[in-house]
DNA sequence: TTGAAAACTTAACACTGTTAATTATATTTA
DNA sequence: TAAATATAATTAACAGTGTTAAGTTTTCAA
């Protein structure tokens, strides 16, 4: 049976292939100019033979919004040396604004578009690599709380507000509005300092 | 000149027309599903007439959105009855999120579409609505910070660090990714302990 | 070498936003 | 009132979208 798993590598490469070429069209040409037929025209396929790899436009979207959940959590590796948990919880809120910021076309697609969501209830899977990112976020919030630098309170409710609140800085900053609010050369730094403000707010005095 | 006055009224009434229309089709049928076709259909004008009221599409949404935010402020007539400044925020807060949640509609447009501020940078006009409402959080925070129930700071960064904490959790709920943190059915529920957590957090002791 | 299975493509449908050219309808002038 | 002119609205068309069904080519086992 050497031969149907060779059959079977070969099947893997072309999605890997079209995913690849799908996640350089994002980068280069952002989300909304994203289609089908560009994505062919890369692999060197018609657009129809897409549809044998992936159900749907909205699955490639998926698959491309995981990659993006691992080059994000690179973003985090060095994150397990420091010890003092607010300080962890702040550098990883500075992690998610960098990455945010830096690569825009991903945050859309993860955090933002509805498309990888629907592909997933279609699915039926699960959000492995979402989860993943929100179960550190959890384990910090309760660390902190264990050692006393955070005021004790219900863990998901801690966590929801950071989240939300980093979330709202990017997402607001990548759809142009927070230079309603501040002018737009001066966005980064305030971000950078509200976040700074949440962190030394939320510390136990 | 009672002639052209009239035209001018005739020509007023028609983009009125379209945009109550647009805004109808988008209540009920979603961002997404929102197209000129259809919108002249419910009009009962070939899809090119809307061409001579409106630039583009963007521009009709642009108009849509400033709708919303009149919608918005509505709810915040009461506000003013409130002398405490943290209550008067958190009661601001509280708006906000029932805003977004009933009208999510609304909030996607006015929130996170690009294309209303697309319009708006090809039209050179001001986020005037916009604007209005950013200018009551940042009067609120200064007030609290003059009465000396906030901890001193800069007002952008603080005004910043809020409303990117309530749009961060109406945006995250609107786009299904709040019930990876909790059971759907608890998130409404944690959206609010998140913003009481905050402000209580915030909250000068 | 033949026949079946797998891989891929072509043609087509029903949409999308938008422009140019054309027709119909008012309004103004002779 | 009739002809000329502006204004308003429409039809036809372009280039694009996601997706499905039917047909073709290629690969591989008997």
């Amino acid at each position: 049976m050497g031969i149907v798993a060779r059959k079977e590598k070969q099947k893997q490469e072309v999605r890997s292939l079209i995913l690849e070429e799908s996640m350089k069209l994002f980068v280069e040409e952002g989300f909304s100019k994203v289609s089908v037929r560009k994505i062919a025209e890369r692999v060197q396929y018609s657009p129809t033979t897409l549809y044998l790899y992936f159900k749907d436009k909205n699955e490639i979207l998926f698959y491309c919004c995981e990659s993006g959940f691992k080059k994000m959590l690179e973003h985090n590796i060095a994150l397990g040396l420091i010890s003092d948990p607010i300080e962890r919880l702040h550098q990883m809120g500075v992690n998610y604004l960098n990455f945010g910021l830096e690569n825009p076309e991903y945050y859309d697609l993860m955090f933002i578009q509805e498309a990888p969501m629907s592909a997933l209830i279609d699915m039926g899977a699960g959000w492995s690599s979402g989860d993943q990112a929100l179960e550190a976020l959890k384990m910090i919030v309760q660390d902190a709380m264990d050692k006393g630098v955070l005021v004790p309170a219900k863990v998901e409710t801690v966590a929801m507000a950071v989240w939300s609140m980093v979330h709202g800085l990017v997402s607001l900053a990548i759809r142009q509005r927070l230079d309603k609010l501040v002018p737009a050369e001066d966005v980064e730094k305030t971000m950078h300092e509200s976040l700074d403000w949440l962190l030394k707010t939320m510390k136990k005095a």
